[in-house]
DNA sequence: CAGTATTGTTGGACTCGATCCAGTATCACA
DNA sequence: TGTGATACTGGATCGAGTCCAACAATACTG
């Protein structure tokens, strides 16, 4: 029975995802991550518990917002790479445009508050599923430009690795906290590294 | 209580834990994983469910039996790196050391059995949380080697960029299947490609 | 050998994330 | 007016994982 909530009938001014994204971020803050349930964060939104999972797969998406975006944004700056271009200078240009307007207001929630919420293993695991896919993209246009199989070991390997400086990057850069550089700048120096390679970067 | 969360060396043939591991494996082929739950693999091995997790702590543990080995003696072996050695070198050193002698028979159920039990997300999220592990090995042996901090940008990002080549080097090596060569020629494969740099190596 | 601690095992109750389905309200549009 | 799409809801159900109290068999100690 939808039964209209006090004060409003009809469509709501604000759209559910965002009321609901707005009460978890409150109670994430209040109660930590793991302490919340999503009865709780769809109560305070004011809407049921089931319309939860008309917008989120998973509790743990509340997390991932900003960075689940950012790689939206990846996969299209990919995509609209030119065949006949050098793949790893344009996965590095193409990271780079995508952090480039990512300020302190868009760290996602996982990582700001990493100290605050307690770095359950439920908060790692669901930024180890944003690492995949990004992963997943990565490996995928590396062999289009490569003319190579996307389950091919060298496209396999860089492909992790660069998600894997990238991932690196966002933490610390999220780490430093207020005052730190630009996200550009640490994702700059992650790539240096895989990209002159660890013998190179790694001597002491 | 105090259970044994993970090495499988020198436990007793006879123990809960390795009928519980065949009863699983043979539900998994059976049902595949996702539709197999706990409470069948424990009656299949005579069990009850509350002594599945005195031995395991997530379902999904039982795929990766084998790679939890892998990282239990990999971290054995940077242990005993004298301080003063090469970091990367190392690594790869100790890496090819714990690779050495896994054969046909030692592979990961999840990844043997990826095109019959269907890749879940779990499946995928759970071989994450292995990556990770030995991302923070690895980080702390650098940061040991190169007297840095373990959450240091280049130490964090040559961590996951190895652990993410490594990764790919299972991967590949499974998917192979049958006839492959030895695990360590896709090691050391995936090791070249980070350490020589993907400038280097993604050159078309 | 008796008593005691330790370890492995069990039953049972419980929480909570996630899925599924059927039903209802609202709105756009013809 | 009615028809379909979309958003939302209630309710049922599943299964992973946690917690706790109890109990048995073993090992340990005096």
């Amino acid at each position: 029975m939808a039964v209209p909530r006090s004060g409003s009938v009809g469509r709501p001014r604000t759209s559910s995802r965002a009321v609901i994204e707005d009460a978890a971020a409150e109670l994430f803050l209040e109660n930590t991550y793991a302490l919340t349930t999503i009865e709780q964060i769809t109560q305070r939104a004011g809407v049921s518990r089931n319309t939860f999972f008309n917008y989120f797969g998973a509790k743990s998406d509340l997390l991932w917002v900003e960075l689940d975006a950012a790689i939206d944004r990846l996969a299209l700056e990919l995509q609209s790479v030119p065949h006949d271009r050098p793949a790893l200078e344009e996965v590095r240009a193409a990271t780079l445009r995508v952090v480039a307007d990512i300020g302190v207001d868009r760290v996602p929630l996982a990582l700001t508050q990493d100290d605050v919420m307690g770095t359950t293993e439920e908060t790692r695991v669901s930024g180890l599923v944003r690492l995949a896919r990004r992963s997943d993209l990565i490996a995928g246009f590396l062999a289009r430009q490569l003319h190579r199989a996307s389950d091919d070991l060298l496209v396999l390997s860089a492909a992790n690795a660069l998600s894997g400086a990238i991932s690196a990057a966002w933490t610390v850069w999220a780490r430093d906290g207020i005052g730190r550089r630009p996200l550009a700048a640490y994702m700059s120096e992650a790539f240096d590294v895989v990209s002159t390679g660890l013998t190179v970067s790694l001597v002491e």
